[in-house]
DNA sequence: GACAGTGTGTACTGAGTGGTACACACTACA
DNA sequence: TGTAGTGTGTACCACTCAGTACACACTGTC
């Protein structure tokens, strides 16, 4: 899963740079506030995912889904994580009654709460 | 909030002892797997709340919701956000919309899916 | 052949996590 | 007066996190 964050950096950066020639290793390092080798590694899988922060900032870099990215690194947003403890008994309950549902109910409850049907 | 943990434990501790005697730092202690200092300063927010895995052997022994006392800690269950990583777009857009919304509104969506009406 | 730019190997680190081990002082009670 | 049980103070520790610092080898190009 850490290994599946690097190679989908790498391919992301990497095609980016073949545009752009502006998204070297050491570029981006330097974008985001971390060592070349550092974010070499990253890549590479040989180290763990970095922290919440840089990770939203590579997205942001790549053009991708923060959350997306996070998840790759096996995290979940500190955001939405604050927004469960708030009402944790209600939250966990209906997480653990999605999970069981596909993707287009889900899809259509998303939609439904954002047309404020709720 | 890691203070909130500690004397929120502690009550419900001293509450159990009460009443059932059989639920002393030491004994608890034992029973999670640490030591009693440990769990003393735990208690008394001297030291950062446990890990998931003693926090949610803690809910067992004073018959509490886990989620509830994982969020005091200010942890989110592992596996929630394993739930919200393996859909991370969706169930991040949801979340944040969830948000605004009042207890109620979150209830009633709750029973809704439970009911299987989705 | 000097130079810039590419990725990478090696060594190290300061702070935090998640505790253990053991001694201490106090109270109850037989 | 011993002894069993109560909570706590002190010292310590292995491990992980989240990186830094710097040197190295290779490639293109002027």
């Amino acid at each position: 899963m850490a290994r599946d964050f690097g190679t989908y950096v790498r391919r992301r950066r990497e095609a980016l740079q073949a545009t752009r020639d502006d998204c070297s290793v050491r570029q981006v390092a330097q974008r985001i506030g971390v060592e070349p080798s550092y974010l070499s590694k990253v890549e590479r899988g040989e180290t763990p995912p970095p922290s919440e922060a840089r990770i939203v900032a590579l997205a942001q870099e790549l053009d991708e889904d923060p959350d997306v990215l996070l998840a790759l690194a096996g995290k979940v947003s500190s955001d939405l994580q604050a927004v469960i403890r708030r009402r944790p008994e209600l939250f966990a309950t209906l997480i653990r009654e999605l999970k069981r549902l596909p993707d287009h109910a889900v899809l259509r409850l998303v939609r439904e709460v954002r047309d404020g049907h709720w």
